[in-house]
Formats: C-alpha cells, sequence, structure tokens
DNA sequence: CGATCTTTGATAGTATACGATTATACTTTT
DNA sequence: AAAAGTATAATCGTATACTATCAAAGATCG
C-alpha cells in the first residue's frame, strides 16, 4: 500500500541528513500528520523524502531519545503516546527548569527581549492557525529563557515542551484557552520587566498549571 | 593501524543491538577507554565487536542525544568535552530535579528503601575502585528518588548524573573527596528517615556544591 | 465447525559496498 | 629549505541488498 505522504522535498539542504529528517518528522508529528501511536514505516518514510533508511533510523533514534516516539522489537517505531501520570511528571519537571532558567534570565533581561516579547504577545492574540499559535508560544518563552545563557537548560526545556505541546496542537481545541494563557503571558512578561523573580515565577506556576489542567482533561475524556 | 580496543565480548546478547552497544560505549566512556575529546571511529568500534556499522551508529546518535558525544560534518563523533559553564549548567539542572525527585520521594519512601540505602552506604565506604564506587553512588541516589515513581524525571537525572560523573571517575582523585560526600550522603538519609523534605533538599544542594566544585576545580587546573 | 499449524507477505534490522570528504605523506617548485 | 600542490590513505555517510522476524490469512486436523 502507498500511503499518500506528504513531506516537504528537501533537496540538498543544509546540515547533516538524519538532523534535518528528524526536524521534519518532528514537525509532522506536531502538524499530525504522523498522530500519537501511529506506526512510522521506515520504507514509505524514506520513499516519500527519496533517501535511503539508514538516515530515517537515525532521526528516529533521536526522536527517541527526545520522548516522541517508542521502538517496539521488530516492529519499528511508533509515535509515542503520554499517560496522565507522565503528562504530569513532564509538567513538574518543567515548572522546575522553567523556574531555574526564569531566576537566571531576569538579571540579563534587556529592553530589547522586552520589546521583541510585547510584539510577540500582541501577534499571538490574532493568530487563529494552531501550528503558527504554538510556533509564537514558543518563540514568546524562548525570549524569556534565553538570557539565562544557559543552553543544555533551554534545550532540555525545548524537549519537554515539545511533549506536551503537539497534543495541544493536534488535539486540543486550544483556543479556547488561549485568552486566558494570553493574560498569563503578560502577566509574566510584567514580571520580568519589573524585575521581579518571585512573580514571575508564580505567574508561570500558574501557567503551566492550568495547561496541565487543559491536557489532563482531554485525556480523562480518552 | 589497529588499535588495541578491547571491548566486551558481546554474543547474541538481548535485546535491540544500538542499546547494548551504546551501554558498551558509555562505560567505555565511564571508564577511561574511550577519553573526551577522542574520536570514536566507527570500522574500528564496529571490529571490536564484530559486527557492522549501522547498529554503531544508532548507538553514537543515542549518545549524541545523552550528551556524551558530539558528531562533527565528516569528522564522526568525538566523546564530548564539558566546559566549565556547561558543568554549571548541569548541576544546576540537576539540584532543580533531584530536588524535585526528593520532594515526590519522601512521602513514599519505605523502610525497605531506608534498609537498602544504608546497605550501601555501608559498602561504599570501602570501595575503592572508582567505577564501582560510582555504580554504587548512582545506586544509593536511585534509591532516594525511585520512589517518587517519576521515570522520565529519574531518567533525565541519570543522563545530567552521567555527564559529569565521568569527570569524576576517570580524571579526578575524587577518593579526597569521598569522605565528606559519604558524610553528606549520611545526612540526606537521615533527613529522608526523618521525613523532613526541606533538610533533605538542604543537604542535597550542599553535596551537589561540593561535588560541582570539586570538577570546577580540576578544569581550571586544565 | 473450531482450533491449531502452515504459509505468505510485509517490515524491521543488519551487512556489504560504494561514493564523498578530509587528513596525511610525498613530491615539486621557488 | 620552505611552501605549495598533488597523490594516497583513512574514514565518514548513504545506498543497496540480504536476512530475520512478525502478523495475518489460509490450510489441515480433530
Amino acid at each position: 500500500m502507498q500511503i499518500n505522504l506528504s513531506l516537504p522535498d528537501f533537496t540538498g539542504v543544509q546540515g547533516n541528513t538524519p538532523e534535518v529528517i528528524a526536524d521534519i518528522i518532528r514537525k509532522a508529528i506536531f502538524d499530525g500528520t504522523f498522530k500519537a501511536g501511529q506506526p512510522l514505516r521506515q520504507d514509505q518514510i524514506a520513499q516519500a523524502l527519496k533517501i535511503s533508511k539508514i538516515p530515517i533510523r537515525e532521526a528516529l533514534v533521536q526522536l527517541k531519545a527526545e520522548g516522541l516516539v517508542v521502538f517496539l522489537p521488530n516492529r519499528g517505531a511508533l509515535v509515542s503516546r503520554l499517560s496522565q501520570d507522565e503528562v504530569k511528571e513532564i509538567f513538574s519537571m518543567r515548572l522546575a527548569l522553567e523556574s531555574l532558567a526564569v531566576q537566571n534570565a531576569i538579571p540579563n533581561f534587556s529592553e530589547a527581549d522586552s520589546i521583541r516579547a510585547q510584539g510577540i504577545l500582541q501577534i499571538i492574540e490574532k493568530e487563529k492557525d494552531r501550528k503558527a499559535w504554538n510556533d509564537l508560544n514558543w518563540e514568546f518563552h524562548e525570549i524569556l529563557y534565553r538570557p539565562s545563557g544557559m543552553k543544555l537548560l533551554l534545550n532540555s526545556i525545548r524537549v519537554l515542551h515539545n511533549n506536551v505541546a503537539r497534543y495541544l496542537i493536534v488535539y486540543l481545541d486550544h483556543l479556547s484557552g488561549a485568552t486566558a494563557s494570553g493574560l498569563e503571558h503578560w502577566e509574566i512578561l510584567k514580571a520580568y520587566q519589573m524585575g521581579d523573580e518571585k512573580k514571575a515565577v508564580q505567574f508561570l506556576k500558574t501557567h503551566l498549571v492550568n495547561a496541565q489542567k487543559c491536557l489532563i482533561g482531554y485525556l480523562e475524556k480518552e
């Protein structure tokens, strides 16, 4: 069976192939091309991208390490499913790590950062497309954390964020919660502008707890 | 050139091959067979293990995701080096995540856990071999964190721990610091036994800060 | 008619082979 | 003799080809 699998035409893109492939598959998981629990057929992806399986496999191993994919023995890779407990765990970890980032970022948070963050918050309110909304959402949070200068930390946060964001993008009508989320964003930003670590962490916590509730609620209905 | 690379003879071991290979290479990095900065020649490892390169590469990708290995374009994989900033970052992340684990573990910490932990602390004091010492050290910490029931968290902690532990094992005369470390271990355990989260976290912090000092001191001499 | 065995197709996993890139050693030229 | 250029070797990265494994459909037997 030849499933019509549309993946971006990648012709001699920069950088090493497995990384590029991993990006493509990661995005496909985000936009719902690959749904949770779905098998990722190596031959099929290889055909769609017009390359061999080897770099695909390496990309899948990378995604496995990020938690987006699981391997079953002799049955290949699937898009991972999160249990409720795992979701709670991820949000707990995010809170711990993002609080750390906030504390280290605020002292270095510049006027330029502040302006960029405001700009994003203004755009995001009007954004209807879920995927684009999520990209902007991450961009905002990245502006908050990057001034910490902690690259490893930022990367870990990104991985955790991705793991829950993909559900919010694909499965939820998040736009209902988006306005609340937007208010929380402004609160966090205000705390940043006042250099108030404690408040920033506190609003971050509210923000994460609400997102968690939203996702857990969905998982319960399943 | 045929380097005499001795890796364990792996003959039809259980589980999927790349994982097993990753274990072998990981251990080789810990015991100094592969030193920081050293290139990991795929053909060479493949020969030593009597398999092809493909599973080796997948193992290396896995280790890359764990931060133990970096890939340079067309130059293959190297054992990664940590900068001072990265070391500090890792210890900060460890503190954040291990504190979280402590808080979630203490309510579920059983009498059996307590006895096992004591046993390990008694053995570890007499252990001279660095590698064995480290294994016991991790085993102790795992007993402290596992009752949290948070598997993803535990895994993240393990990865971070590994990243700094390999320096402590291979490059440092850690036995000088081992006695201090031993005392800190007992303090943490006592706090656990009393169910005192705050104290446990506090002693954990001391423990990590001291380990960090030790490692930073070494890196400065380099 | 139902349960178990067998066969067959699909897919994962691995080895081999090859092209591309980079490092090294040697030669040549100034 | 030093520098530059070229040839050679080593190694990475990927494609192709093969084998092992699993799942499902059909066949055989009770």
